[in-house]
DNA sequence: TGAAATGTTGGGGCG
DNA sequence: ACGCCCCAACATTTC
């Protein structure tokens, strides 16, 4: 008798520590990996351009260490075409989190299960489900520190899963990766992502190592320098699923063993896991995260309607440096430090007035690990009306947080060739520097709307 | 995971 | 030697 399952990969792009994989691998005689591109799926978050480039590479990477099966269309529909194909008996997935995923995946479930599939889906993405943590009351958490507390001491008991023996995996006819039309063509405006990443579950593994060889043990101090390269820049690797947050947390944990000294470093990077947790957390219970106010009375704000400025925002043209450096590295690379997101995030809202909604939007659109529970939390953090979020007056100085975080302007040089010339002293405020430069004036006046801001987050 | 405004302290110049 | 003032450096408060 036939005894297949067919694992419907999402954002778990990845044969090693995947639990659907792996169960359907030990339960069944032979195993099916179906990618479906639902080009509907998401809503007003239909996937972003730099995501669709990183996404038609970490498929490509994958097919060629696995017979992958890809097919367009609705996912309900796909799923019952495979089935009757192949006479599938069970469907697997790791689970996903926004809320049209959930929607979809628990409509096709009670569909599956009511025809007699048998139907199972498993923790492939987070560290913690978002339903699991729970204060002493029974709530879920709205504030991260003790939400971390909690998860550090509930603890994981899980290894990480071995990469499966591929032998039972079969195939079903399959579209090729081009017909989903994932990569700019006319123009071709990614040779900035592909001189910048190598997408795929390989590279993700190998960039952990790279890490944790080069600058886990300067990480705390060295992740706020968006000149020196000591971030792991694993967001991507994550928001595909090319590597599990679990795998992650295994490989730090078992270096403490051998390198005591690296404990405080290593949990330093894991409690930046634990935010992409904690957002998680937040989007699951409160499914609204990515359109409305965690924070009801940020309602009345009144944001600036000014497609000018957004314009100077998004081409990195504002006229401070450290902000337009920022831009000018997501739209060439599709990333961006995260010490400069917070930075230039704070200039939309709190310098342009300008819809915390239209900057996520635009990283959503421009991002490489553009993530509907990180984006959608860390926008709402940073203009004060989320969860746990930046008090009102936390309002960020573009000039000294750049003298602070990139005090050569090695950074800034990197991204704005105007700026070549410009002595060290003058670099974060070049408008006081004598020489005409062929870079703008500062597009408003930081001072100025500081007080303008003050005024205006006071009065809600 | 902020920065400005305000308060305090103590060393040194100076009559 | 003393008191006074200035102000840099640091601490605390406020937004």
């Amino acid at each position: 008798m036939k005894d297949t399952a067919v694992v419907w990969l999402r954002n778990d792009l990845r044969l090693l520590d995947n639990p659907a994989l792996t169960h359907a691998w030990r339960d069944h005689k032979s195993v099916l990996l179906l990618y479906i591109h639902d080009q509907n799926i998401g809503g007003e978050f239909k996937i972003g351009g730099a995501s669709k480039w990183w996404l038609h590479h970490s498929l490509f990477s994958l097919s060629k260490e696995v017979n992958l099966t890809i097919r367009v269309g609705k996912a309900q529909d796909v799923l019952k075409d495979i089935i009757k194909e192949t006479s599938a008996n069970a469907v697997y997935w790791n689970r996903c989190y926004e809320p049209y995923s959930i929607k979809r995946d628990s409509e096709i479930k009670k569909s599956l299960q009511e025809s007699g599939i048998k139907c199972e889906s498993f923790n492939g993405s987070l560290l913690f489900e978002p339903w699991e943590i729970k204060t002493k009351v029974g709530d879920s958490y709205s504030v991260y520190t003790p939400f971390w507390k909690a998860c550090l001491a509930k603890g994981i008991d899980r290894k990480p899963y071995t990469k499966p023996n591929l032998s039972k995996v079969i195939t079903a006819k399959s579209e090729s990766l081009e017909t989903l039309s994932l990569l700019p063509k006319k123009p071709d405006w990614a040779g900035g992502l592909r001189d910048n990443w190598q997408p795929g579950e390989k590279n993700a593994l190998k960039l952990l190592d790279d890490f944790i060889e080069s600058s886990l043990n300067k990480y705390s101090d060295g992740r706020n320098f968006p000149s020196l390269n000591t971030t792991s820049r694993l967001s991507p690797h994550l928001r595909f699923g090319e590597i599990s947050p679990l795998y992650i947390w295994n490989v730090i944990h078992n270096l403490y063993g051998s390198h005591k000294s690296l404990h405080k470093e290593g949990e330093k990077f894991l409690s930046e896991i634990g935010w992409r947790e904690f957002s998680y957390h937040l989007l699951y219970h409160f499914p609204e995260m990515p359109n409305k106010n965690f924070k009801s009375k940020f309602d009345a704000f009144e944001w600036k309607s000014d497609a000018v400025s957004l314009k100077a925002w998004q081409k990195g043209m504002t006229g401070y440096p450290i902000v337009d450096a920022g831009m000018r590295e997501l739209w060439h690379t599709g990333y961006m430090h995260n010490r400069v997101r917070m930075i230039a995030a704070s200039f939309l809202i709190k310098d342009l007035f300008i819809d915390w909604r239209e900057g996520e939007v635009w990283f959503w659109d421009t991002l490489v690990d553009a993530d509907l529970a990180n984006n959608s939390c860390s926008w709402q953090w940073v203009a004060g009306s989320g969860a746990d979020a930046a008090p009102y007056f936390r309002i960020f100085n573009p000039v000294l947080q750049g003298e602070k975080f990139d005090p050569e302007g090695l950074y800034l040089k990197q991204w704005i060739p105007e700026l070549a010339e410009v002595p060290k002293q003058f670099i974060h405020q070049p408008w006081k520097y004598a020489k005409k430069l062929n870079y703008p004036k500062p597009i408003v006046d930081h001072d100025y709307c500081r007080k303008l801001a003050l005024e205006k987050y006071k009065n809600l």
